[in-house]
DNA sequence: GTGAAAGCGCTAACAA
DNA sequence: TTGTTAGCGCTTTCAC
């Protein structure tokens, strides 16, 4: 890499004076401007970002934490991070916690080195078992802010963004009875963090509300064969009419289990499940999707944290949540469309 | 953050002294390196990440450009680095090239500033379909080693990890000729990039070696609705007995669109696909699918940039290139089992 | 055994 | 208009 140092020998100026000049200063001559810039582009100078970071004590970098990369709905959301990120000339890190506190703990202290301005993070899984808060809010002590989306720390000041769990899976389910199902079960391989007991609280209210049934939920482990399991539900539960599904798979798999049962979807049963577009053609008919809005969920997450960091005045304590609506996406697994 | 400035301050030593001190360097007195060990433990001290890239000029990061995060493969394969460099001490900066081109020379140049020791790549659509490689020429120039992956540039010279593609599908090919089927079809949705190409191949091999077919392909587009075309490219081809599918999605929907049709599966038709282990479960029967060990390209790749970076002599010219054998993974979606 | 000083590449206050 | 200098945080050589 060409340096200003080197610049400057060749032109036989000072080092200021390119730096000056490259960085359009009135106080240089015009001709020493142009000299100056013509060489600069000549030898393809780029001012090293780490100098750079040194100096103004800030890297431009954002580290983000992520439980899982394998989850679609957690890639697409890095994916929305990254593009607002670049958009606003920010890199971002990436550390995967691998649903471990330990982990996160560790990609925490070790970016907290200067490595990064700022995070953005979603909790593990075993943080939030646990309900271990001190690594967020020491690095939040160390002045570096955080933002959470979709799992959150609800006793950590800083700012989130959040789905709508809750109510998604609440409509959802009233969405079923209003189709006139009376055994509506609940599918979740994810009921121990807080967004699964959200969607299950949602679907319970709905049920105890106003359906003619009790609850009946389905919790899956992600080591089980869940194949198996949906179908050994089914054969228990034989009247099941209606299914809303926490994750992504279990919707998909839930269908293709009645229709190898030889029921008909949706005559028979309706299915509704939190997936993305391209899951939701992994079954025929199509699955009824909760989307979530990933991309935009971690588009907000990176402006909230980017206008954060830019703010002259460090001293805001009002911290924002930030809630991304669910859309209920009619296809063809469900009557309703 | 505390600083070795503020350490040496409070204890009325010199800069110097503390960094050795910390350092472990035999020159410090043994009372000396308690105390300041003490005192830095106390304040959490941590050496600022960014002077020590400035003075030892390289960053221990990674720049990881891959064009699709959504894509499962690419996940799992960034999964694969990430764990490889976090285990080595280096961290990953991520871009997303989305296909493009320029999106793709653009990280390249950004993070060719000093923010990356060395890159590791999948290149894009757009690259590979307009043959474009000079930008990687130029990043190697600036002595920044690349490694590529999956989808490489054969005129680069640089380390790659790539996949037995041509054989991959030449031997599921001969697999379902070996199960007597007579109309094996070839389904694709990446027919312009090189690997998609590369797997037609093999298939193509297969069927003129030993079928008494003639090949049978169906190319989708990004943004054809898939299930509609293969239930179109079914009802044209109504003896099809069997599916090679290129791809991750076009698998399953070929499983579930043969069994929306009436036909059994694997009695009537055999379908092996390119997928995870995970998506093999969004059909019933699961799907026979060829893996790629996504995780372990990514560890390779990692491998291989992190060697070249440690390497003292950097002479070294003669570039590796390593082939991760796929493996085919026989479920319930073919005969032999 | 400890400290002063230089230097990594850059910016910016101040001097000329 | 241009140059000198200090300093960001660290390591390391060389003096003391």
């Amino acid at each position: 890499m060409v340096t200003l140092k080197q610049l400057a020998k060749e032109l036989n100026v000072s080092i200021s004076t390119v730096s000056k000049a490259l960085n359009n200063s009135e106080e240089i001559g015009e001709d020493t401007v142009k000299r100056v810039k013509e060489l600069a582009k000549l030898y393809n100078y780029t001012p090293n970002k780490v100098a750079l970071s040194l100096k103004q004590n800030k890297t431009k970098t954002i580290g983000v934490i992520i439980p899982d990369i394998l989850n679609h709905f957690l890639a697409k959301v890095l994916f929305g991070i990254e593009r607002e990120a670049t958009q606003r000339g920010y890199n971002i890190i990436t550390c995967i916690s691998n649903e471990s506190l330990e982990k996160e703990e560790e990609a925490l202290d070790l970016l907290a080195n200067g490595s990064v301005d700022g995070f953005i993070l979603c909790v593990a899984e075993e943080s939030q078992i646990k309900n271990e808060i001190n690594h967020f809010k020491r690095t939040i002590a160390k002045g570096l802010p955080i933002v959470m989306f979709d799992r959150v720390a609800h006793d950590v000041l800083c700012d989130k963004v959040i789905v709508d769990d809750f109510d998604a899976t609440y409509k959802a389910t009233n969405s079923l009875i209003a189709e006139h199902r009376k055994n509506i079960a609940f599918i979740s391989r994810i009921d121990d963090i807080s967004v699964g007991k959200l969607r299950e609280r949602g679907y319970n209210k709905a049920i105890l509300e106003k359906a003619i049934q009790e609850p009946l939920v389905l919790k899956l482990n992600k080591k089980d064969d869940n194949q198996q399991k949906i179908k050994s539900f089914f054969k228990k539960h034989k009247n099941i009419d209606g299914v809303i599904a926490a994750d992504s798979s279990s919707g998909i798999i839930a269908i293709n289990t009645a229709l190898n049962k030889g029921l008909k979807v949706p005559k028979d049963v309706s299915v509704i499940g939190f997936a993305s577009k391209s899951v939701s053609e992994h079954s025929i008919p199509r699955l009824t999707i909760i989307r979530q809005h990933a991309k935009q969920i971690g588009a907000n997450a990176a402006d909230l944290l980017i206008r954060r960091l830019e703010k002259k005045y460090d001293e805001e304590i009002d911290f924002k949540t930030k809630i991304v609506k669910t859309t209920l996406v009619n296809n063809k697994s469900t009557l309703k469309q």
